[in-house]
DNA sequence: TTGTCATTTCAGAAATTCCTGAACATATCG
DNA sequence: CGATATGTTCAGGAATTTCTGAAATGACAA
């Protein structure tokens, strides 16, 4: 690995952070590269870069190809492929969310959802029930906020989080405004 | 496992879904059990119900003790330790993305940071302590978010996961008012 | 077509992770 | 103090995952 000293930590750290994850270490470095660099790289620079064999490298390729993290593109006068991820960090970030979501959230719904149809028989069956109904509200709830801000232009979902908690001033006064609405009339709601 | 099918069900796919994050299936499979499970179980009954060794079933418990997954409590009249999760499942939530955080983001954050003190020399390491300035930024930007949120009481993050992209909608009112202020006068904004 | 270069596949070697049983430690009771 | 019950540790075997080299496949140019 001849990559200058900064660059090789950063795809060292990638590799371990690859592991704790379902990803493998070689994939987590050869992202962590490609993120890094400069220009589109053939499979066997990376090999080299990376100390890996050439084998390993296409398979750690295709593997970043399956969760549409990296782009093929071919440079005129060299016939192999290069591959980049997006300039864009946003977009990788949204990318990963669908594919972990696709991967992980999905089936877990799917499961209780199927298992939510059944009828419970016992004690205990009857509490395992409300336990995955309740995991299947938080889980539903999460997903959909996550589908909702999808949808957002980057700009807009950098101001949401930006905001923060601040959210919650406005949530605030919505709850009083409910409240001043719903209920007997109290005092005059106070400014913001 | 002579569970309930529903529950065998739930505990193999916690335990698959385990190994594709870094946990691994055993300690899956016992976190599952225990969320479903209506009373503290005991080792010994996890370890026959799920069919592993007493030993690794104590591995597992230790280590869904340092994710602060469960608690250990001891009922009268029996000396063993037995285990539950806790009834609120955003205390989950909570828990697992603060465990999340400290062992996945904030060590490279630390990384990034470190890295960004230093003065990059090459073209291509100009180019690369960019990558890391975007990254370190959307890195940033996310964990800011998730802070403010935590510090939600449960009531008020759940009203604003369901407020989801809604909550664009306001930004929007933000914006063009801060146009309307800012620029030179336009036509009167449109219905708010 | 043939030759060359690039890429993929895959059997099995290498490395890693998981899991167990046995030994040890600790606690409680009589 | 034993005796018994419970919990932990850890060496090493079992299982799984990762990685490689060799062979197969594909793609293109001459």
């Amino acid at each position: 690995m001849d990559l200058p000293p900064s660059t090789a930590a950063f795809v060292l750290h990638f590799g371990e952070m690859g592991s704790r994850w379902g990803i493998n270490r070689t994939v987590g470095q050869i992202y962590a590269l490609l993120f890094l660099s400069d220009r589109p790289l053939p499979a066997d620079e990376i090999a080299q870069s990376l100390g890996f064999s050439r084998s390993n490298v296409s398979m750690g390729l295709k593997e970043l190809e399956n969760w549409r993290l990296i782009k093929l593109q071919h440079l005129p006068g060299d016939r192999r492929e290069h591959f980049t991820t997006p300039d864009d960090v946003w977009a990788i970030v949204r990318t990963l969310a669908e594919e972990r979501r696709k991967r992980e959230v999905d089936p877990t719904l799917t499961l209780l959802r199927d298992t939510l149809m059944q009828t419970p028989r016992s004690d205990a069956e009857r509490h395992a029930h409300k336990r995955m109904e309740s995991l299947h509200e938080v889980i539903s709830l999460l997903t959909g906020w996550m589908d909702d801000v999808q949808k957002l232009p980057d700009e807009r979902l950098v101001a949401l989080l930006k905001l923060g908690g601040r959210v919650a001033r406005v949530l605030e006064a919505t709850d009083r405004f409910h409240e001043i609405v719903t209920r007997k009339p109290r005092r005059k709601a106070q400014e913001g």
